[in-house]
DNA sequence: TTTGGTGCAAAACCTTTGCATTCCT
DNA sequence: AGGAATGCAAAGGTTTTGCACCAAA
């Protein structure tokens, strides 16, 4: 693991075992909170203030991806270098499904051409319900 | 102001007041600690308290809509019959651009067809910098 | 050895809530 | 009068910070 070397991090125990979850946690969106407790299920201790620093020194260095949704919390995601992708979430069961349009995409791109806007980063979050959520929803 | 009475909620003067500091703010999205200082520098007595409780109701009834940008705080505006809109955020001065694309919510309700989703909302945010403050970084 | 990282506890924020009081209707 | 709304202060949840200790280079 010499990523952290090469961003000039020092290579502790606690940045890896928080970029093996962020890893581990594949296309899911955790909060600090959750990484906590994944961790301390693991029998890996790192406390919530250090997991804190390494997502916001990760964040400023592109590493990570720092989600707000709908409630007063963020959610962390590795960045790695898969595609941009937005966000359909269900207000039911949580579920995010991601997904990318070419089309919105470029729009985008020229919306903010139309206003001298320089982009620097985007979020497009559909908030509503999920096949799953809304056939039971259907059923009851 | 029988919009109140209307909706259901008892006239007060502190509903008064939210109510018509979110129309003086026009486009603008204010935080509850916004509205605070601005109720309180027109001697008007509003507690923070109130202010949540009455934007969280006119939120429920659909008359105000509550933003989540990068910051791990709440933004309002008045939910007013204008159509929905996506905004532009400066980084540099906070200024924030409002706009609205057909194509882009057209190809947000196919996506949702595509996934059997049900869309109840919508937040489209594009950060980066604006016009002014990118003349500003260039002369520097 | 030196610099940077960590844990803990405390503080800082933003938001919500319990309760006594006050206000609409 | 009676139910709803308010203010205050306290509590809740998330995030940040100061400081003493510890670890990587």
């Amino acid at each position: 693991m010499d990523l952290l070397k090469n961003i000039g991090l020092k290579t502790t125990n606690q940045r890896k075992q928080i970029l093996q979850t962020l890893k581990n946690a594949a296309n899911k969106h955790v909060t600090a909170e959750e990484l906590f407790v994944t961790l301390k299920n693991n029998a890996q201790n790192v406390s919530l203030a250090t997991i804190y620093r390494v997502l916001s020194q990760l964040e400023k260095l592109g590493l990570v991806k720092k989600l707000n949704f709908e409630n007063n919390c963020s959610y962390f995601e590795l960045n790695t270098a898969k595609k941009h992708h937005d966000h359909l979430i269900c207000n039911s069961c949580g579920e995010i499904i991601e997904f990318f349009d070419k089309k919105i995409e470029e729009r985008q791109t020229s919306i903010a051409l139309e206003h001298k806007f320089i982009i620097t980063d985007h979020s497009l979050n559909i908030f509503g319900h999920c096949y799953k959520c809304n056939k039971e929803m259907a059923t009851k």
